[in-house]
DNA sequence: ACTATATAGTGCGATGTCGCACTTTATGTC
DNA sequence: GACATAAAGTGCGACATCGCACTATATAGT
């Protein structure tokens, strides 16, 4: 299972404690945007079956919208994971029959992913089960989600460059 | 290490094509929001000494900034981690010389953790290495991320009273 | 007081993540 | 074409996370 931790929810911290504002800001969203991040992990892994994990649902969800014949170290790169770790989580997939891999015909050393019929049949499954929470989130959320993504969406571009850049 | 995994950041995804509006913009936030989480996890640990994990720095911040004295199920709470990960982490705190555990006068199936001076300087070190970074990213960041915050913590408060009614 | 149940912490085993090193194949240089 | 270097994928080992089961202690009901 996964990835989590970042500073705890219990406390409203107060700015200027350590940082001058625009900083401390900065620190706090990121900060919400762990927990936050883990919760979500949380409660979708509730809803697939054992032992499926968001990993699972993520690389078949790429490969139904962007297409599959992917090759193994693309969806490495496309998912911010090193390659062993996208081995491990195709050699999952894999045993459940929901991908399939083919030697890539464009190069020797490299395989393509495909998927299976089984495979978009769990995605879609997934989907519908996980339906019910967001409608929850929705009802209990003052506020649109909508509002929220272009600030989030620049916020990771900003950090994917600086990803870039610095490796 | 930690947690990761989200879709793919590769792809923007059309509204409706699953999905309701609302859902979807709620799907796509979730899935930025475990994006950014996952590439600022990647980056603090970049920062900090040779393994050590930010949920080593998560701990101590919290016990800085609430006070030391703490059980290990309240940290294990507060971090909502399962008590058998918090006490790992705890004996990697105690490896370090950064807290040391002492028994509960209150209850004697319990402990204390405490703070020691080193675990303080470790913290401060921390917050001094990121902070290049935090600015950096403000500086390439075409918004002020105080305007986030609010959303953030809207959403991860509806987050966490589901988790409290759920189980 | 006695007993049943709940709680705090930990050892252990299973599994996910990821760095390192290796094999196989491609690419670039001469 | 021969050779050095780079890239794709995987085996292996180290380690973090976490469920299960266990011990020790507290609490509740009688």
């Amino acid at each position: 299972m996964g990835r989590r931790w970042a500073s705890a929810r219990a406390g409203r911290w107060k700015a200027n404690d350590w940082m001058p504002d625009d900083k401390d800001a900065l620190f706090k969203v990121m900060n919400e945007i762990g927990i936050i991040g883990q919760l979500t992990t949380t409660l979708f892994e509730a809803r697939l079956p054992d032992g499926v994990l968001v990993s699972h649902f993520s690389v078949i969800n790429h490969l139904v919208r962007l297409g599959d014949g992917r090759t193994p170290l693309q969806l490495a790169r496309a998912f911010q994971v090193p390659k062993t770790t996208m081995t491990h989580t195709l050699s999952g997939l894999v045993k459940r029959g929901w991908v399939t891999m083919a030697p890539n015909p464009r190069d020797a050393r490299s395989k393509q992913v495909f998927l299976t019929d089984t495979g978009r049949r769990f995605r879609e499954e997934a989907i519908a089960a996980l339906g019910p929470d967001l409608v929850e989130i929705l009802q209990r959320l003052p506020l649109d989600p909508a509002t929220l993504l272009p600030g989030l969406t620049t916020l990771r571009q900003v950090l994917d460059k600086m990803r870039e850049s610095h490796d």
